[in-house]
RNA sequence: CGGGAUGUAGCUCAGCUUGGCUAGAGCGCCUGGUUUGGGACCAGGAAGUCGCAGGUUCAAAUCCUGUCAUCCCGACCA
């Protein structure tokens, strides 16, 4: 492609209204442009990395098995609710009417496919024998954002992958997750992206296993806990802490517990301030109702309770915070003045209270507080659980090494359903003993755009965009300089021709620029080998071959320069390959 | 949905506090010339409903009210 001829514009300086790295550099370099919050249009640059970025994700589904569909973005609101989620997935669900004839038919914009794909199988599939299946489609996803950000790693459309398998058995639904968690593995290192597989909640929607694949970053919106030493790495809700059931005994120079005023001062913040303490030497009473009985949760005043963990600890079905009429009634005050001592239900405590010497806790009883709460005298625990999140700091659950925190931008995420769907929309199966069975199902998605936006946001410097071979929107990029003499034209017309030839994707600017605006502009939309064409060179009968991450260009003799170009890309290829496992 | 900020030329911004000449600059764009290895220089030129609507005033980019849009923080995010 002739830089004339197509449509890259650049721009120089920073657009006011992209703050992080990726929306900067993809509008800059002219990949995207916006139309309003949340919707971007491709640009030729963005679109052909994009395209790159689908092709490695479709051969890799194909390799594991998948078999690709293409199913409507429209879909009838009655399908969701039949699965109840179009309460869960409440204004996100892009809802609407249309008349056709008298009839007004309620549809919605696809914001993912299970209840299609679902239906689909359940029409067509019906014994053991048909199963496994593996399908998945490259759409358009329509999700209305509360709060599009980013550019584009938050967006209200945007391309995802999206793959439902369909087993008989949950041996069956292992074997293709595992497949398809390394066919992840191999889409994202192809990809160039440094990712980490994390372990997910699985969520209220069921299931028992997840994970998402993430790219550390700092603007990432999802906070990872990850542990170098041991590989351990988790999403914030699901990751666990390897500390232990601390001593339950009172110390033994506890203070004399006292009650002392607080008038209307019931936040832990207020009540430091007024105390003169910290929220360390605080302990948080949060009263929930689990499966409908009331319990008080026990959380150090400046960490946050984790609810996920709070249900499993108590082996709960349901659990929420509690209503204030059920917080008077458990502790005798409104909220705010909840404590252990005297509380008038069971308690249950993260590790980290009972090391708490001397604690800060509510009175239970109005504008009151206690101080020198002490574990073992002043209330009574038998064991401890982990009930907050990880913080930086904490020791690794797998026994050695520590937990750290890093930002990280979903881009894949693996999810064994179970038989959610299945059930809600009838689909079934014969076994062989011809008893009817709801399929076992699990879905992987993989934000396509995110791969970019990812790539954009990890892999630049001062100068602009760095891309992968494998994503680049060009291999090569070629930079006559002086395109009014001849002998340059003519030289680099034939490279032009004899790279094309050759198969090579070549961008050929053409323009007739000074040359730092030309290699600006190749420095900024990143492309990974510049050939510069120049009277310089020319007189000792070479040309400059330049990778874009690095300093210096080597020399390449005119007379062997394609076959020369041919070798650097396929050395370069055969590099990134050797980073993709088997 | 709560909190904050911004809207002036294609891009980045000044002007607004304290209303008053024909609304400015840099970059980009067009014309001509000189240049040509890391975003050149000279001369000339085009380009703005000052987000929109209403109000106050002799007079509004500037003050007031409303509204729309965008960005950031938070809540939310199968």
């Amino acid at each position: 492609m002739r830089w004339s001829q197509t449509f890259i514009p650049t721009m120089k300086e920073v657009p006011s209204d992209a703050e992080v790295p990726s929306h900067q550099w993809m509008l800059r370099a002219g990949l995207i442009r916006q139309l309003m919050a949340g919707a971007y249009t491709y640009l030729p640059l963005g679109l052909r990395a994009l395209k790159k970025a689908e092709a490695i994700v479709r051969a890799e589904m194909d390799a594991a098995g998948g078999v690709e569909i293409f199913m409507p973005a429209l879909q009838p609101i009655d399908l969701f609710e039949r699965t109840g989620r179009k309460e869960a997935f409440g204004n996100v669900l892009i809802k609407f009417d249309v008349k056709r004839g008298d009839r007004t038919v309620h549809l919605a914009l696809g914001p993912t496919h299970e209840e299609v794909v679902t239906d689909l199988i359940s029409k067509h599939i019906s014994s053991y024998r048909q199963l496994p299946l593996t399908l998945y489609q490259i759409q358009i996803k329509f999700r209305n954002e509360e709060r599009p950000r980013f550019g584009v790693l938050r967006t209200s459309e945007f391309l995802m992958k999206d793959a439902y398998s369909f087993h008989a058995n949950v041996e069956s639904l292992n074997d293709t997750y595992q497949k398809i968690y390394k066919a992840y593995c191999r889409i994202f290192a192809r990809c160039g992206l440094d990712y980490l597989p994390v372990e997910a909640e699985s969520g209220p929607i069921g299931g028992d296993a997840s994970h998402e694949f993430m790219i550390p970053a700092n603007n990432g919106e999802d906070q990872i806990v990850h542990c170098k030493k041991t590989g351990y790495a988790a999403n914030l809700e699901r990751a666990e802490t390897g500390r232990k059931t601390p001593s339950l005994e009172a110390p033994a120079n506890a203070a004399a517990l006292t009650k002392v005023s607080t008038p209307n001062v019931g936040s832990i913040d207020a009540v430091c301030k007024m105390l003169k303490c910290t929220p360390q030497q605080m302990v948080k009473t949060l009263i929930y109702v689990a499966d409908e009985k009331p319990v008080a949760v026990l959380i150090r005043g400046d960490h946050e309770a984790n609810e996920n963990k709070v249900r499993r600890a108590l082996n709960a079905k349901t659990l929420e915070l509690a209503d204030t009429g059920t917080i008077f009634k458990v502790t005798g005050a409104p909220v705010g003045f909840a404590g252990p001592v005297g509380i008038k239900c069971p308690v249950i405590a993260d590790h980290d209270v009972p090391a708490i010497a001397n604690a800060i806790t509510g009175a239970n009883e109005a504008d009151a507080h206690l101080t020198g709460v002490n574990v073992g005298r002043d209330y009574q625990l038998t064991t401890t659980f982990d009930l907050r999140n990880a913080a930086a700091g904490d020791p690794s659950p797998r026994g050695e090494g520590t937990l750290e925190l890093v930002h990280g931008i979903e881009v894949g995420h693996v999810f064994k359903l179970g038989t959610k769907y299945s059930v809600s929309l009838d689909a079934t199966f014969d076994d062989e003993n011809a008893v009817r069975q709801p399929i076992i199902m699990g879905c992987y998605g993989i934000g396509v755009n995110r791969i970019i936006a990812g790539l954009a946001e990890t892999k630049n410097d001062a100068n602009g965009l760095i891309w992968p071979l494998s994503i680049a929107p060009y291999s090569v990029i070629l930079c006559p300089l002086g395109v009014a003499e001849e002998e340059v034209t003519k030289l680099t017309e034939m490279l032009y021709a004899q790279l094309q030839a050759a198969g090579v994707d070549v961008l050929l600017d053409d323009r007739d620029q000074r040359p730092g605006v030309k290699f600006k502009d190749a420095d900024l939309i990143g492309i990974p080998l510049r050939i510069v064409i120049g009277g310089k060179g020319l007189k000792d009968g070479v040309i400059e071959a330049k990778w874009r991450w690095e300093a210096d260009a080597r020399k390449l003799p005119v007379a062997t320069a394609v076959s020369a170009i041919l070798e650097l890309l396929t050395a370069r290829k055969a590099e990134e390959a050797a980073k993709v496992q088997a």
